[in-house]
DNA sequence: AATGAATGAGGCTTCATTCAT
DNA sequence: TATGAATGAAGCCTCATTCAT
């Protein structure tokens, strides 16, 4: 890569950076131009090089963390995912996805101000070997079937512990509330057992 | 009452409506108060009369309709509390608020839209009979107390509770997902059961 | 007197006071009218019963307060015109000026406030016996000629004499700078007889 | 300096010349922001880039020109000082200042329009060599001391002879009157010996 | 005569976007 | 590419004045 073309993606992710710094603390709405480009440490015309206007780079942001943090907590399920009954795996996607926003906050916190509804139902990914995007309650009920569980009803119950799982751990991993999460997190497995056992 | 003073709350009505549709619509930060006072059909200056900025109008109109939404609900309660066990009772209350909320859907949304975290924890009402004001998760355990409900965590167990009612009560109510409200109420019961029986 | 134009008269007084005082405490352009009726305690429409607008009320109100503490001094003058020398009198004529001033310390605030001129000239009196309208300068021009008194420039003379006094009581009235009132006298009156010896 | 550095020194200049006659013409609160740049030619937003409100304008606009005067004025002083005696010197000092305010009568106008009390202690200047601000009083008793000049107050001596300065100069130079300047100039100082003898 | 709600012109300030350098 | 000065539309709020009661 030429020394101009480097720069270039510096600039973009400073950028990117001071943009979702500033959206977590102020949310999009509140966060002017001026304050992502003062903070970036680049000049206002800049921002008009690498993005249309807030929005556009409010789009990129999003996808770009979205894609990070789920790329990981898919890969790690692919190693396990032998070795488990169906009931394990969902266990496992759950604590991989909750440890994925434990170990970044700021991402959690970043989500739950700037998006207005269910948490997993917001990220859509790409699904790592097509191009397809999908979210956390279609690779949930993919593993049902995967798995061949028996349930009355597969997607109001998986629905649920989605709703559920994002509901509650937004305050345990940002607010320690009820409980932090070493703490919680085998309620919330209690929890989801008995939803699946019931459901 | 006056002419004069009649028409004063006729204005404060029509701003107080024009301001919830656009906040519904729009959200808070994109509704100008030009926005509201032309749809409310009055003059700018109209509005400082009224309210001291947008903000007053906002704190003004929430406590209005959650106060209005939950005071209904809570009345009704009081005259089945005797009929009931404790479990009954926790169904009952989920049921009146959610029913609540089904009768309002505007407002549902509205709460959706304008506050970012826990639908349930973010409304304080004033208890009939107090000052003092609590929200739902305060109300659920106050039950458990009275009732001497035996549970091994209720303080985590209503949380759980709470929170997934609220997190997809909505869902249900406005976009019919993943059933209308009335098909997905026995499936709340039967998690809320579940819950109950093994937290 | 009527009990309705009694009436009638105590509003446009308290107008006046109330006026009067947030004038002096925020000049004429800061005061809004609806200081002066909230102070007043009547109502925003009843302003406009008396005083065409602000400027108007502020011309009212000078008018009122100037006459007010001239004619008391002036009428004191009178008594002891015949006692004295003509450099006697001018210093009777400071004297009577200057101290009732500082009986009035607020008006001296006032005009020194919201008259951005010297403030001798700036208050021109209703000469008693007369309706005819002169300021202090032309008082003391007066003085010379009834007194036959010898100086080579009268009118500059008083008019240095003039402008000295209002230039140096109104800080030795309101801020006791370089002395008090009372101790800054005998230096003034000395000033004065240098000015006249030498004039 | 490059080009648009230069363009930037014109526009902030043009604004200081526009809110510099307006102000003089209307006095601060009656002069918008609309109308500095409608008149300085330049657009609203404009403004805010040079100058955080009006009062910020109006602080640098006055000591601007307070340091232009006073330094000129100042510099002339140290030219004269060792050929003179101390009464000698003290009619330089007035006459330099009288002379520079002549020269500059729209700053005259300016200051008396814009401030509300004795112009030469409203005007307090960077004295060369020093950090330290000083005003004429300041400056004329340091005279006295240097020059061991033997009044038996010399405090009140020089504050009877700076406000006698400042309260009757702004009519000479402006209005003529008592007398153009140039007439008005030796009565001062004979007003000014006259006091010098006496105090 | 007195009221005070209602008005809307007019002020201040912010900020997304453009464009000459 | 990068800059940042300049712009002006658009927001917020104030306040003199009117007018129905």
């Amino acid at each position: 890569m030429g020394k101009a073309a480097e720069n270039k993606l510096l600039k973009e992710k400073k950028l990117f950076e001071a943009a979702y710094d500033l959206f977590l603390q102020k949310g999009v709405d509140r966060t002017t131009i001026d304050d992502i480009v003062d903070r970036a440490g680049v000049a206002k015309g800049t921002f008009y090089l690498y993005f249309n206007d807030k929005l556009d780079l409010m789009d990129k942001l999003t996808h770009r963390h979205a894609n990070r943090i789920f790329a990981e907590a898919i890969q790690q399920l692919y190693k396990v995912k032998h070795k488990c009954t169906g009931e394990e795996y969902i266990h496992q996607i759950v604590d991989f996805i909750v440890d994925a926003f434990a170990k970044d906050k700021k991402l959690m916190r970043f989500i739950n101000k700037n998006v207005s509804y269910s948490i997993f139902r917001a990220i859509r990914v790409t699904y790592p070997g097509s191009t397809e995007q999908k979210n956390i309650l279609e690779i949930l009920l993919n593993v049902f079937h995967e798995f061949n569980m028996r349930l009355k009803n597969p997607e109001i119950t998986m629905y649920i512990i989605v709703e559920l799982v994002g509901a509650t751990c937004y305050n345990s991993i940002v607010y320690n509330e009820p409980l932090p999460l070493k703490e919680y997190k085998p309620y919330l497995h209690t929890a989801i057992d008995a939803l699946m056992k019931n459901g």
